[in-house]
DNA sequence: AAGCGGATCGTCT
DNA sequence: GACGATCCGCTTG
């Protein structure tokens, strides 16, 4: 099912205008199910282990979930404190990556939208493999050489999982600008669109928990698959 | 199926 | 100095 296709194989691709990114969070979420995330001769500028399938190779995955950030007024967006060291290209033009780094070990990728000034933003979760499935497996090798079957069946569902198989680090890729020829991450419009679309609460967000804010393809075998966020724990009345 | 703890560190209080 | 927009492996039911 995945691996359908070679970079050059693809047909009818367009990549998406500045103009599609203009729109609000939620919008743009939604608007980006069944696009493709593209780095285009990705084994150019991958290094040790990133470089593990050799010096020319693509790497490309359809979107197939994505949540959607509101900006200062989102509690639950890192822009709710207004613009910081870290997470300045939110507030800069639309369609452009804000990589971040979190729990000491993991990236994870936005897409910036809504015009300069406005820090809305959508979190890339899963994607589909297109091109590439092999090296993503190996981008997602532990340091032990582990590699479980569980993992190189979908080794990007999930925001951390999706920019360890793409190699995707903060250091060469944030602010990197989604609408140009010759970025190293691009993303495409290959006339794929998804069928039902589900809407869920974010995962794992815990400020403004039940906004319903998070887009998946329904059906889809390649959304991240996690536990419903953990149940309050109720303090007992009779415990002193 | 669900819950946990460990790994690991940049960012902001 | 504490806390994550996470992931994985192990334990428990």
């Amino acid at each position: 099912m995945p691996e359908v296709a070679t970079l050059s194989s693809l047909k009818r691709l367009v990549q998406l205008p500045r103009s599609f990114y203009y729109d609000p969070p939620d919008q743009v979420a939604r608007g980006l199910l069944g696009k493709l995330l593209v780095r285009p001769e990705a084994g150019e500028e991958a290094r040790g282990r990133a470089n593990a399938g050799g010096n020319h190779w693509a790497l490309a995955g359809r979107i197939v979930e994505a949540e959607a950030y509101f900006g200062i007024t989102d509690p639950a967006a890192h822009a709710s404190a207004g613009k910081t060291e870290r997470n300045f290209v939110l507030f800069g033009p639309p369609g452009h990556a804000y990589v971040y780094f979190i729990y000491g070990m993991y990236f994870c990728v936005n897409v910036s939208c809504q015009e300069e000034g406005i820090a809305g933003c959508v979190l890339l979760r899963a994607l589909e493999p297109v091109v590439g499935l092999d090296i993503m497996g190996r981008l997602r090798t532990s340091r032990k050489g582990v590699l479980s079957e569980r993992v190189a069946a979908r080794p990007a569902s999930g925001p951390g999982c999706l920019c360890q198989a793409l190699g995707i680090t903060r250091a060469a890729f944030n602010n990197v600008d989604f609408t140009s020829a010759h970025s190293p991450l691009q993303i495409w419009d290959d006339g794929f669109r998804p069928g039902e679309i589900v809407v869920t609460p974010r995962i794992g967000v815990h400020k403004d928990a039940d906004r319903p804010a998070r887009f998946l393809i329904g059906e889809n075998p390649y959304v991240s698959v996690r536990p419903r966020r953990p149940r309050k724990t109720m303090p007992c009345p009779e415990a002193r």
